[in-house]
Order: structure tokens, then C-alpha cells, then sequence
DNA sequence: TACCATAGTTCAATGAACGAACCGAGGGGG
DNA sequence: CCCCCTCGGTTCGTTCATTGAACTATGGTA
């Protein structure tokens, strides 16, 4: 988003943020981040995003300090994508949006709901614990399919989170 | 962001919030109307905006429920744009997303704080009271100037905002 | 050697954003 | 009555970003 038609004239931390993670696709690919995707494929498979697209966000992200691009494998030489600790602090924004859109543009079920992993209570839109009342890092966080969830794709990311997660943990 | 490359193959509530105020400019207009903007003019001179893209993103959020469109003099013939109660409850997802950039980009301190109009204590990043405790709507917010804001701007908006000032009530 | 998988890059066509100019309804002053 | 101003847009040519398909690079496998 940047290239001197930016939003940097606002001086506002709501306008840098968007100048990181408001573009096109971005969030996108943060939430499939926390998911646990971590490769290139699947980002790809499941998102249906351009390739081209996809390669420069993940690079911006990177450069971000939102995510971390390291080797896993040497031969042959592959890539992973993993979300730093600044990019796990995108678990509330993301959390909230994702809340606001269930409760007042989907109008069915939740399609996915976030339990505590130490008690199993669901968490709510500010990640609170409705049975602990503690606020719920992302790492302890597990997503299950809800009732309004369509089983429609097939892509291995889709496929894995038929089934409960834990958040961050490596898919599939 | 509609026109068949949206996000509707994402079967995921954040897309569909996304699909509504995730494009450019959209959600610095909804802060912006947070913050009690409600004139076209006001919009158009706070964000820098061009008037084309203002106009496309009002009508976008007007259709969406967000803002409300509505005659506030006849003589001449004038609309104002004001939030909904939806909207009003972009309030945590744009605190979230405001906070996250305050801590991890911006490096100084804050430009703006929140407290809460009853007891006057700063609100966190989940809009929760550091004194009482409790969920802070919208409405019972007060934002001040903060010791990061660089008073750049002179747009009556920004001129008002140097100055404590109540949320969602008009500006000027 | 041929073939496959992964992770990209390149490129032409399309669509969106930009910014300047224009438009129209309605005052207000002279 | 005429001119000019304000507000809230629309129009339009240029520039920039996104799309989707094709291509590249690297290394492993049969």
C-alpha cells in the first residue's frame, strides 16, 4: 500500500496498521497463518489467491516482522512462513473482525468457534474465557468447526479444520 | 471488492467482514465517524481522499448497515452520514487493529488514548476500563490527544480531535 | 533420462484508484 | 436579476494493482 499514495498523512496508528495488513488479501493470509499453514502451497490452495499476489504479501509480511520466513528442510531447500510474536498480536483485530462479521453479516451459525484449551470453555469476541475470564493468548486457543460451516473445499487446509485444531499448529 | 474476485469462496466470517470494510480507505472512513465526522466535506478533508473513492465507500458502508444516510436540513438540501448501531460495533475491531499498530510500528508514544467517561480511566485494547473493569461501548468514550500526536494537520477535524472530545459526538 | 513437486517470476489484460475538472442545486450580495 | 460561493457529488484520462495463465528454477524420484 505504500508508494506515495499511502495513508501516511494521518498520523494514526490505525492508519499504520493498515498500511501493513490492510491490503487486499493480507488478513487472509494472517488468519490462515494462525491456522498453522506455513507453506507457500498451501496459502496458496486455500486461498485462491493469485500466485504473484500471494508472493508479495507474504514478503511484505515478512518485512513487516509479522511473519518469519525460515528454512525447514535443506534438500531440497524449502521455505516456511511462521508468525512472529508481533504477528500473534494480530489475534484480537482479527478475532474481533471475524466476530463482527459472524454476528451481523453472516446470519447463520458460527462457522468456526475458539475454545480455551485448559478449560474448554468458548472464548469471545475480546478472547476472553467465558468460564475463566482470563484473556486467551492465541496458543491457547483450539478452533473447531461450528454448526454453520459448509464442508465445501477440499484443500488439505480446509480438509484438517473439519476437525478441532489447535491454533498455530502446523497444518496438515 | 465485489464482481465475482471477492472472497465469497472463503466460507469464513472474516472474509465477509473483509468484503465490507476491507478495502482501501473504508475503515479510516468508519473511524473517522467514529470520532463524530459526518459531513462529506469533513471526510474528504481529514483523509485526503479523493472525492470519487469517498463517495463509492460512503454509499459501499450506507448498503453494508453501517452508516445511516440521512437529511439533517432542507434548506439547502443536506445529508449526513452517522453510524449505525452495527457500525458502533466496529468499535473493538478497530481499537484491536488501532492498539496493535500503536505498540508494534509506530515506536512512540501514543497519539491518541481512550478513557472512559464515568470514571475517566484509560481503556485497553479490548476496550475494557483499567478501573472498573468493564466493557467500554463507544458512546461512553472520551478520546484525548495523546503525547505522540504531531499536530500536522489543520483540517477542522484534526483541530477538534487536539482537544478531548466525546465519541460519535459531531464534529465540529 | 524423463518426470514430478515446490516455490516462485513474468506478462498481457482488466479493473480500481488518483486527481483535476466539471456539474447542479441552492443560497447571498450587489 | 446576475454573479459568485458552498456543498456534494460525477466524469474522465492517467497511473497503478490484481488477475490468471504461462514460464522458470531447483532438486528429487523412477
Amino acid at each position: 500500500m505504500a508508494l506515495g499514495k499511502n495513508y501516511d498523512a494521518q498520523d494514526c496508528s490505525l492508519a499504520r496498521a493498515l498500511e501493513v495488513i490492510g491490503e487486499r488479501w493480507t488478513l487472509l493470509v494472517v488468519r490462515d497463518a494462525m491456522y498453522g499453514v506455513r507453506r507457500f502451497g498451501d496459502f496458496l490452495a486455500h486461498l485462491d489467491i493469485p500466485r504473484a499476489v500471494l508472493s508479495q504479501r507474504l514478503a511484505t509480511l515478512v518485512e513487516a516482522g509479522v511473519l518469519d520466513k525460515r528454512r525447514y528442510q535443506d534438500s531440497p531447500p524449502r521455505d516456511e512462513y511462521v508468525l512472529t510474536p508481533v504477528g500473534h498480536e494480530l489475534w484480537l483485530p482479527v478475532l474481533a473482525l471475524a466476530d463482527w462479521g459472524e454476528r451481523h453479516l453472516s446470519g447463520t451459525a458460527p462457522r468456526r468457534v475458539f475454545h480455551h484449551l485448559a478449560c474448554g470453555s468458548r472464548i469471545d469476541g475480546t478472547a476472553r474465557c467465558a468460564a475463566c475470564g482470563v484473556q486467551v493468548s492465541i496458543g491457547e486457543v483450539e478452533v473447531r468447526p461450528g454448526p454453520g460451516l459448509k464442508g465445501i473445499r477440499n484443500d488439505p487446509v480446509s480438509v484438517a479444520l473439519r476437525t478441532p485444531h489447535r491454533m498455530l499448529h502446523p497444518i496438515p
